[in-house]
DNA sequence: TTTTAAATGAGAATAGCTTATCATTATCAA
DNA sequence: TTGATAATGATAAGCTATTCTCATTTAAAA
């Protein structure tokens, strides 16, 4: 039988920088950071990788308007994001907030919602 | 003392079906509106209709990811936005949560915040 | 009116991000 | 080890939304 994919160390540079990542990142941000491994790293594999593992499910897409889409492990269950306006990187807030979708007039069907906070994060801030 | 800008039928369309939209309005929107009441209505002109409105502050953008920016008066107060899946049109969702913030860590500070909804509208769910 | 410069419309140009192309490299089954 | 072919890297091309350019129209002051 074939192999559709083959193991690189170039997708296992993706894979680990995301692995380990404690906030959504954009394709500049896992090229820069997966360049420190892999010298000469180009910015199509970087893609190609992300769309292999979204396709996998194993990343889920950020988007905020105006901004690169990130990307994070998709196993951390339902949560918001929180973009600062100084450093512009993007962190995950846990939790939400029931009451949210009693906002949205009866007739209208809800199957999900974002939330995105904008402010100057902790270390911005202090 | 210089006039800066002058009285057009144009823009005073422009503005007009802002007045009236009960929902935010992309460019598109609003050329194919405007354009009922001005013949040859071009994109350029909506769009420096709409410039010089932000300006003004009588309008304010609604951005939502990978959609097309949209327009609407500024005058609503705070709220937020639901788009439709299906005929991609969007609504605004009046009043707030005020628990939402809370759910930010403290260090960090909130200056804003968005809620975007998605699902099926009104209309088309029946 | 006449005048003059702002506004318009058409289309070219730009900007950011993403995909496509293709010669070269490297994985991995045999 | 080798051979078939998937993956890579560089860069061209594509896509959208928006701005720019410029000849022409037109608002509105004189």
């Amino acid at each position: 039988m074939n192999r559709i994919s083959r193991k690189t160390k170039q997708r296992d540079a993706v894979h680990a920088v995301l692995e380990r990542a404690e906030r959504p990142l954009s394709v500049g941000e896992l090229l820069e950071s997966a360049s420190e491994r892999i010298e000469g790293l180009g910015v199509a594999t970087v893609y190609r990788s992300v769309n292999a593992l979204l396709e996998e499910g194993w990343i889920a897409a950020v988007e905020i308007p105006g901004e690169p889409v990130r990307y994070e492990r998709s196993d951390k269950g339902h949560h918001h994001h929180f973009q600062c306006e100084k450093c512009e990187r993007v962190f995950d807030i846990a939790g939400c907030v029931d009451s949210l979708r009693k906002l949205v007039p009866p007739k209208f069907r809800v199957k999900d919602h974002a939330v995105t906070f904008y402010g100057t994060c902790a270390t911005c801030t202090a």
